[in-house]
DNA sequence: CTCGAAAACC
C-alpha cells in the first residue's frame, strides 16, 4: 500500500497543525522553519486560514485543549486521499488527550499506513490507556519497531514496567529508540538499578547510545546514587566524543547527576565550563547546592543568575532559593524573597513554593506563622503542606500542632504517622505511640519499606530493611556487631525515641541494627575502597539514631560518609554531618 | 507524519 505523495495543501494543513497544537506539547523542542515554509505560512494567511495561535514561551499546560475545527478543514480542503494528514491530526488530538476524537479520524480513514496505527497507540499511551492501545496492537499489519516502542513506553507511563519488559524482549528489530524507551521507561518507575543494566546491556550489543540515551542513564544514576556510573558515562561520552558539546539539556542532566550524587565540586565544575546555560541549568544547580547544604552559595549562585541577565528565573528557580534558605536557617531572608516572588519578579506562587515558605518557618521554629500560611494560602493545602508543618513540629516538640497537620492530611502515609509517633515517644506519651499503632493497623495504612542503595566498584547494592538476602549478609552482619562494640567503647547509647520506621518491624526486632541505611555504611566499610567516601541513597527520611551511627562511623573509620535522603544530603566527616543535625 | 529525551515542595 504505498502512501499518496502529499501535496502543497498537505504541507499548509500540516503547519496549521503544528502551529495550533506546539502549545499542547510544550516539551518537545520545535526546531525553527525552514524558510520555505515560512514562505507556507505567509500563504496560509493569504488564503483566510484560521490563524494559529500566538506560541507563547512559557505556555501553561492544560490537560485538554479545544483544536480548532481542523478536521472539518481537511475535507473541505480535499485532503481525505492523504494518509500523512489524517496522522498528523491523530497525533494532534492524541497530545491534545483527544484521544476519542482521535480515533474518530483513526476510524474515518479509508486506507491506514503504518503510522496510522503508530500514532493512534502512541494517542492511547499518552493517556493510558493500554487496553484500547494493546487492541490497537493487535491489528496491526506490519509492526514496526515503532510500533512496539509506542507500546513499551505507553505500558511504562501506565506503570506496568513488567509487561512493558516483556514487550521489549519481544520485539525484533530494536534501535536506539526502543532501548531507551525501556531506561527511561525503567528509571520512571523507580528501577534506576535496572536501567543501568539494560544500559550495559545495549552498550554490549553494539548499539551507539544518543543524547535520550545519555539523558536516561543519566538519571537513572540520579536515581540510584550511582556517582561512579555517572562519571563514567561522562568520560565515555568524552572519549567517544559522541556529541559535539553538552549542550544546555545535556549539561543541565550532566550537572544534575553530580550534585544529585553528591558531588558538588563536580557539579560545579561541569556548571562553569558549559558554554551555554539556561534557566534549567541554573536552577538545577543553585538546587544542587541547596540539597548539598551549601545554602550561602546558593543564594550567591541566584545573585550570579541575575546578573548574568541571560536567563529568567521561574518557579524552579524560587523553589531552590528557598530551600537554601530553608536549610541554611536564614528565616528573614527566604521571608523576603517569598513575597518578592510575585511583587518583584511577577511569578505567580505555585503549592510548592508554600510547601518550601512552611517548612523554612516550621524548621525555624515559628510553628503559628507557618500555621497561618497554611490558613491563609489561595489553594487547598495538600498532603506535603501539612508534612512540613509536621516535621518542624517534631524538631520543636509542639504535639498538639503536629496532632492537627496529621489530622488535617487527608490520607497520610506511614511516615506521618511514625513521625508523629517518634514526636509522642520523644516526649514520654507512650498512650499516644500506642494510639498511633491501632491507627495505621485500623486503617491499613500501606507501609513503605526503607530502602538504601550504595554502588561499590561500579555496581550497585540495594539494601532493604531487615533485608537478609545480600549474599554478604552474614559479613555485613559482623560488620555491624564490629561496630556496635566499637560504638560502645565510645558511649553510644541507642536513641529509642526514633526507633521506628517501621512499626512491625520494630515488634519483631528491638535493635535497630537493621535499618537499610545501616546494612549499606556496614557494606560499604566492607566492600568500598579505603579513603573514599561512602555514597548512599534512602529512598525515606533518616531517623535520628541512624543519623547519630553514621557520624560516629565517619569518626570511629575516618570515612566521609555522604547519605542523599528524601530530600537532601548529610556529608559526615570526622563525627559531624553538614546539615548541624537539623533536617 | 509515528517511538525516547534536562530543573521542581516533605
Amino acid at each position: 500500500m504505498k502512501p499518496s505523495r502529499p501535496n502543497e495543501d498537505c504541507f499548509r494543513f500540516l503547519f496549521l497543525l503544528r502551529e495550533a497544537t506546539a502549545s499542547a506539547a510544550p516539551r518537545r523542542r520545535l526546531p525553527p522553519w525552514p524558510p520555505r515554509r515560512r514562505r507556507l505560512r505567509r500563504r496560509a494567511q493569504a488564503l483566510h486560514l484560521p490563524p494559529p495561535p500566538q506560541l507563547r514561551p512559557r505556555p501553561p499546560r492544560p490537560r485538554r485543549r479545544r483544536l480548532p475545527p481542523l478536521h472539518a478543514l481537511l475535507v473541505k480542503l480535499g485532503l481525505q486521499p492523504y494518509e500523512r494528514v489524517h496522522n498528523a491530526l491523530i497525533q494532534a488530538y492524541g497530545a491534545a488527550g483527544l484521544v476519542a476524537d482521535a480515533r474518530r479520524v483513526f476510524d474515518g480513514m479509508s486506507r491506514r499506513d503504518t503510522v496510522s496505527f503508530n500514532s493512534m497507540i502512541h494517542g492511547y499511551a499518552t493517556s493510558g490507556d493500554v487496553a484500547s492501545a494493546r487492541e490497537v496492537f493487535e491489528r496491526v499489519p506490519a509492526p514496526t519497531p515503532v510500533t512496539w516502542t509506542s507500546m513499551v513506553a505507553g505500558l511504562c507511563r501506565a506503570g506496568d514496567v513488567a509487561l512493558a519488559r516483556r514487550f521489549f524482549e519481544e520485539m525484533p528489530g530494536r534501535d536506539v529508540v526502543s532501548w531507551n524507551a525501556m531506561i527511561s521507561g525503567l528509571v520512571g518507575n523507580h528501577q534506576p538499578v535496572e536501567a543501568l543494566d539494560l544500559f550495559r546491556r545495549m552498550l554490549a550489543e553494539g548499539f551507539v547510545p544518543n543524547r535520550g540515551t545519555v539523558l536516561g542513564a543519566l538519571s537513572a544514576c540520579v536515581g540510584a546514587g550511582g556517582l561512579e556510573t555517572g562519571k563514567w558515562i561522562h568520560a565515555f561520552v568524552e572519549k567517544k566524543k559522541l556529541f559535539r558539546w553538552w549542550d544546555e539539556i545535556l549539561g543541565t542532566a550532566l550537572l544534575d547527576m553530580y550534585a544529585k550524587c553528591g558531588a558538588v565540586e563536580l557539579a560545579l565544575d561541569v556548571f562553569t565550563k558549559l558554554r551555554s546555560r539556561d534557566t534549567h541549568t541554573w536552577n538545577a544547580m543553585i538546587n544542587g547546592l541547596a540539597m548539598n547544604g551549601y545554602s550561602t552559595k546558593a543564594l550567591d549562585m541566584f545573585r550570579q543568575m541575575e546578573l548574568d541577565g541571560t536567563v529568567v528565573p521561574d518557579e524552579v528557580t524560587f523553589l531552590g532559593v528557598l530551600l537554601a534558605c530553608s536549610h541554611g536557617g536564614f528565616v528573614d531572608v527566604g521571608r523576603e524573597y517569598f513575597y518578592m516572588i510575585e511583587k518583584k519578579y511577577g511569578i505567580g506562587l505555585v503549592i510548592e513554593h508554600y510547601a518550601c515558605m512552611v517548612d523554612l518557618l516550621a524548621r525555624s521554629g515559628h510553628l503559628q506563622e507557618a500555621h497561618k500560611i497554611i490558613t491563609e494560602m489561595p489553594m487547598k493545602p495538600d498532603r506535603v503542606i501539612w508534612r512540613a508543618l509536621l516535621s518542624g513540629c517534631r524538631l520543636h516538640r509542639d504535639v498538639k500542632m503536629a496532632e492537627t497537620a496529621v489530622s488535617e492530611m487527608e490520607a497520610a502515609c506511614s511516615g506521618d504517622h511514625v513521625l508523629l509517633s517518634n514526636l509522642y515517644a520523644a516526649v514520654g506519651r507512650w498512650s499516644g505511640v500506642e494510639d498511633v499503632r491501632r491507627t495505621m493497623r485500623s486503617k491499613g495504612i500501606e507501609k513503605i519499606p526503607g530502602c538504601s542503595s550504595i554502588e561499590i566498584n561500579g555496581s550497585i547494592h540495594e539494601f532493604m530493611s531487615g533485608d537478609k538476602s545480600h549474599p554478604s549478609y552474614s559479613e555485613i552482619h559482623a560488620k555491624l556487631v564490629e561496630i556496635g562494640s566499637r560504638m560502645q567503647l565510645q558511649g553510644y547509647v541507642t536513641e529509642t525515641a526514633e526507633v521506628f520506621h517501621d512499626v512491625e518491624e520494630e515488634e519483631k526486632e528491638q535493635a535497630l541494627g537493621h535499618h537499610s541505611e545501616k546494612l549499606a555504611i556496614a557494606f560499604g566499610l566492607i566492600g568500598g575502597t579505603p579513603n573514599v567516601a561512602i555514597r548512599i541513597v534512602k529512598n525515606l527520611r533518616f531517623c535520628a539514631d541512624c543519623h547519630n551511627f553514621a557520624k560516629l562511623v565517619s569518626q570511629i573509620y575516618h570515612r566521609e560518609i555522604v547519605v542523599r535522603d528524601r530530600v537532601r544530603f548529610h556529608h559526615f566527616v570526622e563525627g559531624t554531618c553538614s546539615c548541624n543535625d537539623f533536617w
